[in-house]
DNA sequence: ACTGTTTATGCATAATATTGCGATGCGCAG
DNA sequence: CTGCGCATCGCAATATTATGCATAAACAGT
């Protein structure tokens, strides 16, 4: 991720959060007149990565970012914990079990809510067990496979 | 505003609470199964009104409806607590995960416990989540029904 | 510095959503 | 019953957003 993209969502998120955008046209508008010339296609991925929603008014289109998106700065990362926190795994169906280290469920399931994963209909954290409900088998089967992969690091 | 309208909207409202919708096409569809055949600008105008929102993700644009807000103090049971702590609700086979204001889950799982509903086996409650696990599918399927009607109030 | 690899972006185009407009139908006053 | 007014909806055109592909820019390793 470069210093560039960085700080162009930065100001992405703040006119958002700031002034009833209607468009990535508009938006686009807007960036031009602070000195970031991208195009529509830039900021449809931009708002992808921001999760930057589309809601619908009576009175026209408006893009709102979630509370999510704002203070995420410098939370923790499933990929920074997993490393240090994770213990084993096993699953059956659409569950998943997430064994960790002492305390370290709870931060986990935090981290995993946090990444709004559609495959992943909710977590429940204990004191060192993470249950994890997956949509289907095959969700929880990707979801599997890509904490085994973060747990390995 | 026809019944027919509103029940249509109503459906729509528990369709995209319920699963994960990536499009209005995609919508129709179930719909359609449903008995109401409708075409995708009726979707696109029911949407607005409903003020569904679209958020694009990493894995593809999802829909969801908007949050409701916290109110006064509500009492001690289900139709009480749920309008006031209740955000949104999803399913797989026989398992229901409800999602809560913060600190909302076990006040509500204690409420559900309370009911003794035969179709429900058990709760468990995390922070902001309830986990039910039911008896069936078609218990499953009358609890969501009956979730939604007592949040919706 | 050189080269293979990843990340970011533009361009063109596909996919999706919105809207103007006319058609249809419902409720109701006369 | 008949006609009016209004709400709803489909169709087709338009607007907006997402994405495949190619290329450039940033990196990493040697």
């Amino acid at each position: 991720m470069t210093a560039a993209k960085r700080e162009r969502q930065d100001a992405i998120l703040e006119l958002v959060s700031t002034r009833a955008i209607g468009s990535q046209e508009e938006l686009r508008q807007l960036l031009v007149a602070r000195g970031w010339d991208v195009t529509q296609s830039t900021l449809s991925r931009d708002m992808r990565d921001l999760r930057i929603a589309r809601v619908p008014t009576p009175t026209g289109v408006r893009y709102t970012a979630g509370e999510r998106s704002l203070g995420e700065e410098g939370r923790a990362t499933l990929a920074g914990l997993l490393p240090q926190l994770f213990q084993n795994l096993e699953y059956t169906r659409e569950l998943i079990v997430v064994r960790t280290h002492t305390a370290g469920a709870q931060p986990i399931a935090e981290a995993i809510d946090a990444e709004g994963n559609p495959d992943i209909l909710g977590t429940i954290a204990g004191e060192n067990t993470v249950l994890l409900i997956c949509r289907t088998d095959a969700a929880r089967e990707r979801v599997v496979k890509r904490l085994l992969a973060l747990a390995a690091r």
